[in-house]
DNA sequence: TTGTACGCGTTATCAC
DNA sequence: GTGATAACGCGTACAA
C-alpha cells in the first residue's frame, strides 16, 4: 500500500522479472498465446494478475502505429450548444472548497433550470448522430475519443494525432483546415457535398427531403406562398433551400425569397423580421425552416406576435429531433436516420483503415430522410 | 498523391527536415512557443502545416507518461440498452459491397423502427450523465474518451491505460475488477455508496429522495399499501427501497414487500405477478419503482392488465428522465442533477489528477435529488 | 537560442 | 520455445 513501488505502474519488465521470464514472453503471453509453452504462459499470467498489471496503450499505439480508437469531432460545439458555464453560477462552484472537503450535500441551486430536462436542448441532432457513432464503434471494440473546438486547428490536430481515423461534425472553416489530415488518417465528413478531396462523406439527401415537403405543402395544403427560414451559407441549409425551391417549381409555385433575411440566426432577429410581415399584412401561408431549431425559434416568434400555427401560418421543420415532437404543435418535419448515419461514419472509420474502396475514391454514403407529417402543417 | 512517402504519417523528423532545424525546436515549437525565435518557430509551424503533422498522442503521452485525456467507461452498456444490431439486418448491411460503390442512395428498410426518436431508449440517466461528463471534459479543454464493454475486466484495464483518470457507470462486479486500477489514476465511481477504497464517488441521496417520495404519497394521497418494483441487488435500488420503508415508517405505514418479487426485470416477468394481484384483487395502492424504465414497464403491464394510472394503482419512478415527461400518463418521479453529476465526475478527475483533497480521503459528492410530481400519482 | 542523446513501454525481428 | 535488441515518436535534461 505504501512503498513507492505499488505507486507506479508495473510494466513488461515488472512482469517479466516476477516470472522469470524476458520481456518478450510476457508480451507474447498477451498477444501470441499459442506461440508459449502452457507452462510459461500460465506463469507469466498469473504474475501479471498478481501485480495488477495493464498493458499501456500509449506504447502500444507507438510500437503497433495505431491507437484503436476513433474519434469524433464538432467545430465549436460549446458555442452553438450550451454556453460554458459562468465560473461563480456553475453548479459545482466551490467542489475544491470546504463544501466539498466536508462531504456535505449539494443541493440544486434555487434558480437551477436544469430541474427538468430540456428536450429543445438535448438530444440534438449532433448528439442522436454520435449516439450511432458511439454504438457502433463498441460493437466494433473500439473505443471514441470525443472532441470540440472552437479553435479549429490545434484541437483537431490534436484529436488527429489520437485516432486512427476521425469523423466531423461540419462548420463553415472545416474544410481547409482539415485538408492537411487527410492523407495522414481516413476522414468522414457529416453532411458535406462531396469534393475534390480525399474525405469520406455520410450525409442526408437534403433536396430530396425538401422536394417531399414541398410536394406535401402543395398538393395536401394547397400553399403557394412560402418563404424559408435558414441561414443559406450553411452547406445543409443550402441544399434545403435549393431542394424546396427545386420541389415548389415543380408545381409552378415560386418562393418568397425577399420575406426573410437569409442570415437570421435565431428569436431576437426573427421576431422583428416577422413582426414586420405581419404588420404588414404579408406572412408568407408557410414558413419552411432549415432545421427544427430554427422552427422552434419561429414558433416562439410567431407565438409572441398572436400569430395562430397552423391556422395563420404553416411552419415546417429539418431534421426530426424529438423536440420536435413535443412542440406546440408538434413539428411537421423530415426526419434524418441519424444513428444510423453515425454507425455509418463508424464503420467506413473502422474499415477504412484497413481496406478503403478498391476504386481509391472515398465513400459517400447518402440517405433518404423521411417526412414526417404533424399538427404545425394542419396535418392530424 | 500517389507516392510512398506521404502515405506515412509525418514525425518530428519529418517537420525538423522539412524546416532545417532539430527535432527539438520542432517540440519546442508547439509545446514552449516562447523559447524560440520568431524566425525558426514560424519557419517551422509553416512546415508543419505543409507536411499536415500531427502530434502523436501515443508518443507524447509515453514520454510525459500522462494522456490528457478523461475516461468514462460503462460496463454492459450493449446489454442494457439496444442489442447489439444482427448484421443482417444492421442498417449499413452491405457498407462494402457494390451498393455503396455505386454511391446509391441508402433507403430506410421498410421495417425500420428508427423512424421516429424514442426516447424510452435515449436519453437514459446515463446518456444525461455522459453529456454534463463531456460538456465539463470540452470547457476544461479534454478530450473524452468512452468506452463500453462486458467483458469487465480487459475493456477497463484497456481504457484505464489511456487515460489520466477514469468515471465509471457501475454493474455488479464493478469493485473487485477496479481494486487493481485504483493505484494508478484516479477512478470516479457513480451512484456507488462509499467504502474502504481509493475510488472517488458522486452519487445522489437515495434515500432522502424516496422520504421526500414517501412523504408525498402518504400525506397528499393518504397511500398506505405500497409495494417497490425494482432489482434491490443493485446499489441504487437497494438505497431506495431502504429510503422508500423509512419514510412510510414514519407515517406508520408497512410496506407490502411480498408483492412483487424483488427480481424482476421487466415486461414479461412483471405482467404475471402483477395479473396475479390484480386477478386476486390485491393490487398495492401504489407501486414505486426504482427507476423510470422500471415504471415504464409497470405502466406497460398495467395497461395490458386493464389497470387504470393513477385511479386504480399509483405508479412513481426515480431518475426524472426526459421519458418521463412523455409517459401517459406523465410520471411522478425524483429526478437527479444528471447534468451536474457528469460535470463534478470530471472536475474531480482533472483536479485530482493534480491535487487530491489534502486528508487524503477520496471526494464522496452527494447531489440532493428533486421530487417531480405529474399525472401518475394521481396530482395535477 | 538550438542541437544531442536518452528514456518512456510496447511490439516485432531476429538469433539462439 | 525463448531471449536479446531494435524500432516506434516525442519530451526534455544537458550540452553547445
Amino acid at each position: 500500500m505504501g512503498d513507492d513501488k505499488s505507486a507506479r505502474r508495473p510494466t513488461v519488465y515488472d512482469v517479466a522479472e516476477a516470472a522469470g521470464v524476458s520481456i518478450a514472453s510476457v508480451s507474447f503471453a498477451f498477444r501470441r498465446p499459442d506461440q508459449l509453452s502452457e507452462a510459461t504462459r500460465e506463469r507469466v499470467l498469473a504474475a501479471a494478475r498478481r501485480l495488477g498489471y495493464a498493458p499501456s496503450a500509449a506504447a502500444r499505439g507507438l510500437a503497433r502505429g495505431r491507437t484503436g480508437t476513433l474519434g469524433l469531432h464538432a467545430f465549436d460545439l460549446l458555442l452553438e450548444r450550451a454556453e460554458p458555464v459562468a465560473e461563480s453560477k456553475h453548479p459545482l462552484a466551490g467542489l475544491h472548497t470546504p463544501r466539498l472537503a466536508e462531504r456535505r450535500l449539494i443541493e440544486w441551486s434555487e434558480t437551477d433550470d436544469d430541474v427538468l430536462a430540456d428536450p429543445r436542448a438535448f438530444p440534438l441532432y449532433v448528439d442522436e448522430v454520435q449516439r450511432g457513432f458511439e454504438l457502433e464503434c463498441w460493437a466494433l471494440g473500439r473505443p471514441v475519443m470525443l472532441s470540440s473546438g472552437n479553435n479549429s486547428d490545434v484541437s483537431v490536430a490534436d484529436t488527429a494525432g489520437r485516432v486512427d481515423g476521425l469523423a466531423i461534425f461540419p462548420s463553415e472553416q472545416t474544410s481547409p483546415t482539415l485538408a492537411r489530415y487527410a492523407p495522414t488518417i481516413p476522414i468522414v465528413l457529416f453532411s458535406i457535398l462531396p469534393a475534390d478531396d480525399p474525405h469520406h462523406r455520410v450525409r442526408v439527401d437534403n433536396v430530396g427531403g425538401m422536394r417531399d415537403l414541398a410536394d406535401h405543402l402543395v398538393t395536401v395544403h394547397g400553399v403557394h406562398d412560402v418563404a424559408f427560414v435558414g441561414r443559406r451559407e450553411a452547406s445543409d441549409s443550402a441544399q434545403r433551400f435549393d431542394g424546396l425551391c427545386e420541389g415548389l417549381a415543380t408545381h409552378g409555385v415560386r418562393m418568397r425569397t425577399e420575406a426573410i433575411d437569409a442570415t437570421v440566426r435565431g428569436d431576437d432577429e426573427l421576431i422583428p423580421q416577422l413582426g414586420a410581415l405581419h404588420a404588414a399584412g404579408r406572412l408568407p401561408r408557410a414558413l419552411v425552416c432549415a432545421t427544427d431549431q430554427h422552427a422552434f425559434a419561429t414558433l416562439d416568434a410567431l407565438a409572441a406576435l398572436g400569430v395562430r400555427v397552423p391556422d395563420d401560418v404553416i411552419v415546417t421543420g429539418f431534421d426530426g429531433t424529438l423536440a420536435a415532437r413535443l412542440s406546440t404543435p408538434p413539428l411537421t418535419t423530415v426526419r434524418q436516420p441519424m444513428e444510423a448515419m453515425g454507425r455509418a461514419a463508424a464503420r467506413i472509420l473502422a474499415g477504412a483503415a484497413g481496406a478503403p474502396p478498391e476504386d481509391g475514391r472515398p465513400f459517400d454514403v447518402v440517405f433518404a430522410p423521411r417526412l414526417i407529417v404533424r399538427g404545425s402543417c394542419g396535418c392530424a
